[in-house]
DNA sequence: CACAATTACCCACTAATCTCCACAATGATA
DNA sequence: TATCATTGTGGAGATTAGTGGGTAATTGTG
């Protein structure tokens, strides 16, 4: 599973070295590819390893052609699904169309969410960060009893 | 199964290449065609292996003559299904009927949906997920609960 | 049967991508 | 502190994918 965040630089051709740590587990045994793809609402990619994506696709599959909701979340998502063969120094290329999704400059974060890594840009990933640790507090303050409920059992 | 996106260009004979990726797998094993034709309801183009596409037919044949709406969409599907056989270079003949359809201009983009491809014309693609995405964000603030049930197991 | 229009085949050009090698930065070891 | 190994980065060259267009084959029409 990911954890983690990595601060990694993308280079002029737009290619990026994956943290040697993950390399093994991003490629699916079969010696697969990895799957990037768009967030569906916020501005940063996700990078799976082939077999957790085909789960994903499983699912997919089974969402109606005629709600557009669902529409919209299986166009957005499979639309954008890139595979991302490794080159042999581990670095992989990230399609244009999907830099700009994301708005990439040169420096970028590698953010590991257990069954994928998310990846932002550097400071945009800041922003955000900072944040959601305003909300958190707020809420912190203001109490909500229903959420805090579903919260309990994290026991953090 | 077909994912990802591709920018492709419509030559002036009305050709259009395939991934090279996906070659094999659009042909089924018979060396047959590929089926295209019109969305019932998004201005682009389905592209079926003819495999994938005999299945739908089965389908088809089972909706009822008497309901106007099963009966419309029968219509316009099978109406317009056409089998495009590929060429030595990996290209078909979009033929004129089915462009003016997807309104397709010089630059246009294939699009991965599983069991077949979509194909736009770049500048409406463009703007249909620019359209997309708002609405997703929209709703990601908005949070819809009885969505998000629906979505929970996609496990993203 | 001849002609025109369309479609398929072939070759060549260009631009993108992959492979490979080299170097720099970092950290570990003696 | 010197040496070595490992990791991240940059870039040259080879390869391949996508495109354009000439020519031959096929189709349909008068």
């Amino acid at each position: 599973m990911f954890r983690g965040s990595f601060a990694l630089s993308l280079d002029d051709k737009g290619r990026l070295t994956l943290p040697t740590r993950y390399r093994d587990s991003l490629l699916s045994e079969n010696g697969g590819a990895l799957i990037c793809t768009i967030d569906h609402k916020d501005p940063c990619l996700l990078l799976y390893p082939l077999s957790e994506w085909e789960e994903i696709e499983e699912k997919l599959k089974r969402l109606s052609s005629f709600n557009p909701q669902e529409q919209r979340l299986k166009r957005l998502l499979l639309g954008h699904a890139t595979d991302c063969d490794m080159d042999k120094n581990g670095r992989i290329l990230l399609p244009a169309t999907l830099r700009e999704h994301a708005h990439l400059s040169k420096s970028l974060r590698l953010v590991g969410q257990l069954n994928k890594f998310e990846i932002w840009d550097e400071e945009t990933w800041h922003r955000r960060v900072a944040e959601d640790m305003a909300v958190e507090q707020e809420m912190a303050t203001a109490g909500d009893a229903e959420l805090s409920e579903r919260l309990q059992d994290l026991s953090l």
